[in-house]
DNA sequence: AACACAGTTGACCAAGCAGTCAAGTTTGAT
DNA sequence: ATCAAACTTGACTGCTTGGTCAACTGTGTT
């Protein structure tokens, strides 16, 4: 064994315990930021979560600033993720329902997130300021230039494509946000598979056939 | 002037100040409670806002608890007035029109009132479960009960009308819960009225489209 | 003038919390 | 066995904050 391929080993070795306690603090974060909001989430809370001292979890992170900053930047990915499904095709009604079903489908998988996000945007968004700015600005006016050629060879009737797109977000995004009111309203059971396929098979068809063009014209 | 006269105009005299004052604080701490979450506000920001030394506003309102808790019931309020609104018609694209509107006007000029509203669910309801367990449950299956007849006498295509429901409620809570991010999207420009208007038109030409039947069927 | 009583307010206190620290333990290298 | 370096953790600290309190003010009555 070299020098370097101990050293490497080391490195490695170490590198893997805090990874894995970053991953597993970061999980515990999500899960308390979305129930109680940054202030009414508690670092005790969170290393309870975790299942790892107060004063472990300040080890990883420097501070609860700083360990939400990590948690809301997480988020970005998926959404950017998420954002990419409307790419897969130029096909109107193939694009809107990938784009609905992958949104849905996050709402499902990543209720946390998704509480988050909305809690900081709510809150005057002052971690993603600039994501809001730059990438989310970009992402937008891209996909309605995109909607609005739609519109302009006729593909879909003519609406305003900003509100099209804040109309599938919001849709989706309910579903994650306001879970505790959808379950309270479904007997405070949480939705089915066959639910959740339903409610987003609903979403897509209102909208697309809202927005297909009336035959024959 | 009788005895019972002046005793009259004593209690009316501070019944009004205390019913000022109370105004006044449940305003502030709407827009405080809003803009932070309920932790995440303080009692010495709410007096601030209100203009007031914070034992004033311990004098009006026991507990902090018992002040959100009063602002959590205005909004119910608010959300009860918006709901009759479906019933000012029986026909569908009338009634469907009318509470997008209210829903719109809503979020427009309360949009404290909604943000409180979503925190509180996104936290799980701790305030409000009762009233979501029997009001809104009692008001949700009515309105159901009622789209699945428009279903049934061809009025509107078959959809499941829950899902519409939360559709109309998502889409249009959006505007004021996420307002700071639609904000950001208009160029860091509160939306014109111009653009309250599109955005609600389209929202119901969207979603009219969506479930008006096909003609000639 | 004396009184009653609602409203006002600065100063204070106890609890809860983020963050620190110093004394540990573990692991792998030599 | 010894060392270095990363990791672990119970105990502590200073600050924030909800809530209290006692002294005070204003107003209308007798």
């Amino acid at each position: 064994m070299s020098e370097m391929q101990k050293l490497l080993n080391l490195k490695a070795a170490k590198a893997e315990i805090r990874a894995e306690n970053e991953r597993v603090i970061l999980e515990a974060a999500e899960t308390i930021f979305a129930q109680h909001g940054f202030r009414g989430s508690t670092m005790q809370m969170i290393a309870d979560q975790a299942e790892l001292p107060k004063a472990n979890v300040h080890y990883y992170f420097e501070s609860k600033k700083e360990l939400y900053r990590r948690v809301v930047e997480q988020i970005f990915g998926i959404w950017l993720q998420a954002a990419d499904s409307f790419e897969q095709s130029d096909n109107p009604a193939e694009a809107l329902r990938k784009y609905i079903e992958q949104k849905m489908e996050v709402s499902r998988l990543r209720k946390n997130g998704s509480k988050v996000w909305a809690n900081e945007v709510m809150h005057g968004a002052p971690i993603i300021q600039d994501f809001l700015e730059t990438q989310l600005t970009e992402w937008t006016d891209g996909r309605i230039e995109m909607i609005q050629k739609w519109i302009d060879n006729k593909k879909i009737r003519p609406i305003n494509p900003r509100w099209l797109l804040y109309m599938i977000w919001a849709t989706t995004q309910h579903y994650a946000d306001f879970a505790h009111q959808v379950e309270t309203l479904n007997a405070a059971e949480p939705l089915s598979k066959e639910q959740w396929e339903d409610a987003t098979e609903t979403v897509f068809q209102i909208i697309w056939a809202g927005l297909a063009p009336k035959s024959g014209t």
